[in-house]
DNA sequence: TAGCCTCCATACATATGTGTATGGTAAACC
DNA sequence: GGTTTACCATACACATATGTATGGAGGCTA
């Protein structure tokens, strides 16, 4: 724990807040007494409550494509590389989009940081089936549902309808990545 | 053109004022002043903030499940009914459906209308699936495939990534009721 | 026409937010 | 060891929200 706090934790620990509290939670007022400082410390480390923003979005931006999809590797055959990313889209929680996308809703910036988001997923689940082998007629369907799949269920409010056994769930990757 | 508001008329309107703008317009300051009145009139009308978002949950509950499903129809072959749903919810835009989620990130008591509302939609189609004769054992999860794509379309960002054609629509529905 | 009821305006007390200006403290630097 | 630099507190001016208390205009009612 250092004794003063940097540009990172400001941003940290509004992504947190953001997470837990939603979109209303990014103002300088709670977030400085929730750290135990003052607005000072706010002002220093940001020109305004829309740097902060920009911030958060950009760190969103970055660790919810590039990371994820370097992470999945280059060598993996695609479709193990399909079904890790179907997994790993359905068995996690994923608070910080959840607040993300709702902030979305009302913020023109985070829409716009979000949309980009979309688009660059959706670009390598098409690319995956490609590699698969899945027909090009029907490449964009089955990538916007699968897409759709995981976002819904991460917007659905009821936590009952959001559970997949594993199953089911390698049963949506054979639907998916059928070839004829 | 009544001479002064009703009830009905403040929920009318602070319903079209989250649909454009998110929850966070649901305040009776800016909603008195778009409506052209004080304050007094809303404080007349609803105890506080809290009734107001009450009432305007209830009055989206309502008109997102018992009439929805009502307007379908009892006579119309499950199948139908089924496709026409899926018309229904791929082909509509829905910004309040979508400024209702995202606010349900952020406040319980509109989680735990839109839960209901997931629960009350999704066993509708399960109960549809079921009369058009999918097997029990994959009812469950098509039905949800099914939903959590048309809330995945709701809440993507990326427009572009919103549009599916009706051909493709029609795939789908194909690929939802097949039996066996 | 007198009175009541509905709907709304105004004013008050209070809370909570923003952004800026200014000063203080502790560590790093030279 | 004095000066700079990074970080933060405090105070100010302002904006905008809530909820309540009170009064007023206009239509219904008796």
């Amino acid at each position: 724990m250092s004794k003063t706090l940097s540009r990172a934790d400001w941003i940290q620990h509004a992504t947190k807040m953001l997470t837990e509290n939603g979109y209303t939670a990014l103002r300088a007022q709670p977030l400085a007494k929730s750290l135990g400082v003052s607005r000072g410390s706010f002002y220093w480390h940001f020109a305004d409550i829309a740097a902060l923003e920009a911030a958060v979005l950009k760190s969103w931006s970055r660790r919810s494509t590039d990371i994820v999809i370097r992470r999945l590797g280059q060598e993996a055959p695609a479709i193990e590389r399909l079904a890790s990313l179907i997994h790993q889209a359905f068995e996690s929680e994923m608070g910080l989009e959840r607040a993300i996308r709702s902030w979305a809703i009302a913020s023109p910036a985070a829409h716009k940081a979000v949309s980009a988001v979309d688009r660059r997923r959706l670009d390598y689940i098409a690319q995956l089936l490609s590699e698969i082998g899945v027909a090009d007629a029907e490449i964009r369907s089955r990538a916007l549902m699968l897409y759709w799949s995981s976002l819904g269920r991460l917007m659905i409010a009821n936590s009952a309808l959001r559970k997949m056994s594993d199953a089911e769930i390698a049963n949506m990757v054979e639907l998916i990545t059928a070839r004829d």
